[in-house]
DNA sequence: TTAGGGTTAG
């Protein structure tokens, strides 16, 4: 037996068990069956054992080994982290016989991961050399955990900054909400790669610059970067964000051509691209089409028909998710509360409420609570919205103390409109929306000294109200409607048009609410 | 054998 045929062996061993899911046992028996073994052989089987997540085959394989050598301890310690046995990561590290460079980066980047952000720091410290790979998993794991200010030092002291850690501190400065800064570092890169490119086009969506990510998109086409999976996710979730149809459906092509559709996540990304496009229908059509639907998938259609405001979907899709045995999540509880509120399903909602922790072990977030008390407030029960908040075991957020200004204003409550206010000011104090509804409210209640006083804070601190806008696509043309503005030459034919939709939005309410009654 | 981007809600 020569070496090279040990090479052959060994790779197509590993060909095997990166073939994918259930290709694992016929490795072993092409590993049991193997003419001759190297280090590299019994490496190989390690590590796929531990991809599969069969930690006692990996170990058995590890222990029996004739020969090890610094990768196979490697491979065990990353798959380990893989895992999440941090402290067997832990041990394992400890009783290595040899450690090199990747061995340090493993630890680093594993206790990064698990959020032990401060001992990932402490073996980064401690290693002996450091190379770009090490300084990219310290200051990716800084941006995981949050710790942007970290993160940026970090990258500050790195002695040469490559394209890998610049991406990671660009998507540090995203998350933080600091595009400009990531822009400036982006263009700074002499190399980019799909991945820069990506983050970038990604951070400026999620920040709400869809037409900037747009426009990054069309240079990066322009530079010759071929897009992949990812800048197509990014493009569709930038379309969704702008409502651009024929932008989303123009994706959608690409990707029958490119064979993505097939792909969950893409499938995803599309369907909410069709939803918020106004396409439910198109929307579901993926939904049903796709072979490997998850729970996201499912948390996207049911959102979809929650948005479209089809409450009876929402729950015979809720209650198909339980017939095939699926667990709905946190993300799913949210749009089947906000279905129910929308239509003022009140005691529904108590109920699901309920039933998310005490049946699935789902503890509600503050949304959830935000949800129950928009529920509650826009149904006119504002005391008991009020006990909700009360008992809340975390702190009421922003969007709580709205959803009940919001309901203060439709009753006409002034004395608990003022609390909200007040807290939500004093959460944002530069936000415009609390001022004008309190003074709404004081203004309904025939208040005009108090609307006054209102708007002389308002000027006193600076506050200035942003007018609302809208927009949509026609014809390949982009029309925008901005608050209070009447200069549009067809306005007569507008006016007329939205008093026709708000009589057929009527209808539909009532109807939704006789069939929800039914039901 | 170690590093960066990607889908759902608000």
């Amino acid at each position: 037996m020569s070496q090279r045929d040990v090479v052959s062996w060994n790779a197509l061993l590993t060909a095997l068990w990166r073939g994918g899911r259930g290709h694992l046992p016929a490795a072993r028996r092409l590993f049991d069956a193997m003419p001759a073994r190297n280090v590299i052989s019994w490496n190989s089987i390690v590590a796929g054992c531990l991809a599969h997540g069969d930690l006692a085959a990996a170990s058995a394989y590890f222990a029996r080994a004739p020969t090890r050598n610094v990768a196979t301890w490697n491979a065990m310690l990353a798959g380990l982290f893989r895992l999440g046995l941090v402290e067997d990561a832990d041990r394992l590290f400890a009783e290595m016989p040899v450690r090199n460079v990747v061995s340090y980066t493993a630890m680093v980047d594993g206790l990064a991961r698990r959020g032990e952000v401060a001992r990932a720091r402490e073996v980064f410290d401690s290693m002996p050399q450091r190379n770009l790979v090490s300084w990219a998993a310290m200051i990716s794991g800084y941006v995981e955990n949050a710790m942007f200010a970290e993160a940026r030092e970090l990258f500050e002291a790195m002695p040469e900054k490559n394209v890998v850690a610049c991406t990671a501190m660009i998507t540090g400065y995203c998350k933080e909400g600091n595009v400009d800064s990531a822009r400036i570092l982006f263009d700074g890169i002499r190399v980019k790669d799909v991945i820069s490119w990506n983050a970038m086009i990604t951070g400026y969506v999620h920040n709400g610059h869809g037409e900037e990510a747009m426009r990054l998109h069309v240079v990066m086409h322009k530079e010759g970067v071929k897009p992949d999976h990812a800048t197509l996710i990014a493009v569709l979730t930038a379309s969704s964000a702008l409502a651009l149809l024929r932008q989303g459906k123009s994706v959608h092509a690409i990707a029958i051509k490119a064979l993505l559709e097939s792909s969950t996540s893409f499938s995803n990304a599309l369907m909410t691209m069709y939803s918020r496009c106004g396409s439910v229908g198109e929307s579901e059509f993926v939904f049903l089409n796709l072979k490997g639907q998850d729970i996201v998938s499912w948390n996207t259609i049911i959102a979809a028909y929650a948005q479209h405001g089809k409450y009876q979907k929402v729950i015979a899709l809720f209650n198909e998710m339980e017939v095939r045995g699926l667990t709905p999540d946190d993300i799913t509880f949210l749009s089947v509360l906000s279905a129910c509120g929308h239509v003022g399903m009140v005691d529904v909602s108590l109920k699901l409420f309920d039933l998310m922790s005490s049946k699935y072990g789902i503890s509600p977030r503050a949304e959830h609570y935000a949800c129950i008390v928009d529920i509650l407030s826009r149904a006119g029960q504002l005391e008991k919205a009020c006990n909700y908040i009360k008992d809340m075991p975390l702190e009421a957020e922003k969007n709580i103390w709205g959803a009940l200004l919001g309901a203060c204003q439709t009753h006409g409550y002034v004395q608990l409109g003022e609390l909200a206010a007040e807290m939500l000011v004093q959460s944002d104090s530069a936000s415009s929306g609390p001022y004008v509804m309190l003074s709404n409210i004081y203004a309904a209640a025939g208040m005009w000294g108090q609307v006054n006083r209102i708007r002389g804070q308002m000027k006193e601190r600076g506050v200035k109200k942003q007018p609302g806008y809208s927009w949509t696509e026609i014809a390949n043309e982009v029309h925008m409607f901005v608050g209070g503005d009447a200069s549009h030459p067809e306005m007569r034919k507008i006016i007329y048009e939205l008093r026709k939709i708000n009589l057929h939005m009527q209808i539909v309410t009532d109807e939704t609410h006789i069939m929800a009654e039914l039901a």
